[in-house]
DNA sequence: CGCTTCTTTGACTGCGATCAATGCGCGTGG
DNA sequence: CCACGCGCATTGATCGCAGTCAAAGAAGCG
């Protein structure tokens, strides 16, 4: 399979300008390609997960465990996002990253990225971009699901997640792929796997969405941001400096 | 009052070797010192809230708050934190500050920040893994307020509060000047004032913890950390790289 | 000293969790 | 091609944690 970098490129051109020559240097950077299904730990490849992770293809999630074995999720990746940035800068990385349903990886040699950014200040800059637009959305989502009942968090979730889909261009039409079982999605919102199934429900019966599987249809966009509360600025799409 | 913004470089220095022209630099800043309390916002200061602000003094909170009119907190502020990072990098931000009791900021000229970050890559690297941290602390707070019971989510907060305030000098032998409000707390927590009210109460009637005001001591640190199910090790002291 | 803000306590309610069973789709092997 | 198993979705019944409403103390501050 012809996998390159293009897609990382191109992610992170939408936080600050990558010129050519920045580009060239991240097309030609080192690295190898992995497919992980199921469950097994994306954040486990690598040497001594110290090398950077890319996701080439498919979905991928981060989370985080309690001792007591509960699980929560922290973020979904979608292909060309960096998935463990603070590894390059941490001696640590605090979650785990795991595949959604499937997942392609492109593994960086850390030596090499750690190269990348400090050669090129473009390129840093808009990593460090990424970083404070992925640390909005997890004010947000605290927002979110420690201050709205559950009907209003999942349409949250389903407006943030078409936004950001269609940003990225993998969504046609308020039509959604979300690859995401219910249990997922309870991992992610806080919730219980049944609760969302009901919330859900609820928000087919109320004419909001359609769904089929794991193909969701926003009917009324207008309407489900109402209930949801939702404000697309803190996303930060196209409104950085 | 004789303020300088040796806290900032000081408390830069814990994330980055900051070495003495760096810190140089640091001191050499332009800045203006404002006073604020009460409910004056913080992220208001400054020409059209652009400037870069420094806690100097006391205590201050990030809030976000809901259409409805819900609050959230997402950060509690010590001197020497910038507070305000990603208006730098960003043309908005997506919350405000506020002081927690009180507060002294120093407001610098978003010019001179910019230039001291591109002019010293060092401090840069600091100001990256400060932010990298602060994500991975909003992500903990995810992990707890999703999935967390109250009385093991206040105690995990309160291990915390005292962890970083230690770490930084502000807490002798496990005695905190929690300078906050129940209000505040519900706020940080996703809980009800009402409800904060009785699990502290609980948690001293099991002998975790004493209070006096807003003065709180841990007296079984670690049954508290047991309780909070409280692992330091996403605060990221002293093993960054 | 009086006002305001914060804390504490009690009674009741309700949202979402829990427990449990059934249904459904898909891949795998007989 | 069907039988089986497994993961996921759906639905019902009941429970309990935390919210809500309300009122009375306590503490800080002009």
């Amino acid at each position: 399979m012809p996998y390159d970098l293009a897609p990382f490129a191109t992610q992170l051109s939408a936080y600050s300008p990558i010129g050519a020559k920045d580009r060239k240097a991240i097309l030609s950077l080192p690295f190898e390609t992995r497919a992980v299904r199921g469950s097994r730990r994306i954040s486990h490849l690598g040497h001594s997960q110290r090398d950077f992770l890319v996701l080439l293809d498919g979905f991928s999630l981060r989370q985080k465990l309690t001792s007591s074995g509960n699980r929560h999720i922290s973020a979904l990746n979608i292909a060309g996002d960096g998935l463990n940035i603070s590894a390059i800068f941490m001696n640590d990385v605090d979650y785990e990253v795991m595949p959604m349903s499937g997942a392609t990886v492109a593994i960086i040699p850390r030596e090499a990225a750690v190269n990348l950014f400090q050669d090129h200040p473009a390129i840093f800059l808009a990593v460090f971009s990424s970083v404070l637009v992925d640390a909005a959305i997890a004010r947000e989502w605290l927002l979110n699901q420690s201050r709205r009942a559950s009907k209003a968090r999942v349409a949250h979730f389903l407006c943030e997640h078409s936004a950001r889909m269609t940003a990225r261009g993998l969504c046609k039409s308020g039509v959604i792929d979300l690859g995401i079982t219910q249990d997922q999605l309870a991992d992610v919102l806080g919730l219980t796997a049944v609760h969302i199934n009901r919330t859900l429900s609820a928000l087919k019966t109320a004419g909001l969405i359609t769904r089929n599987g794991r193909y969701f249809e926003i009917r009324d966009a207008l309407a489900l941001q109402d209930v949801g509360e939702f404000n697309p600025s803190y996303l930060y799409m196209s409104t950085h400096r």
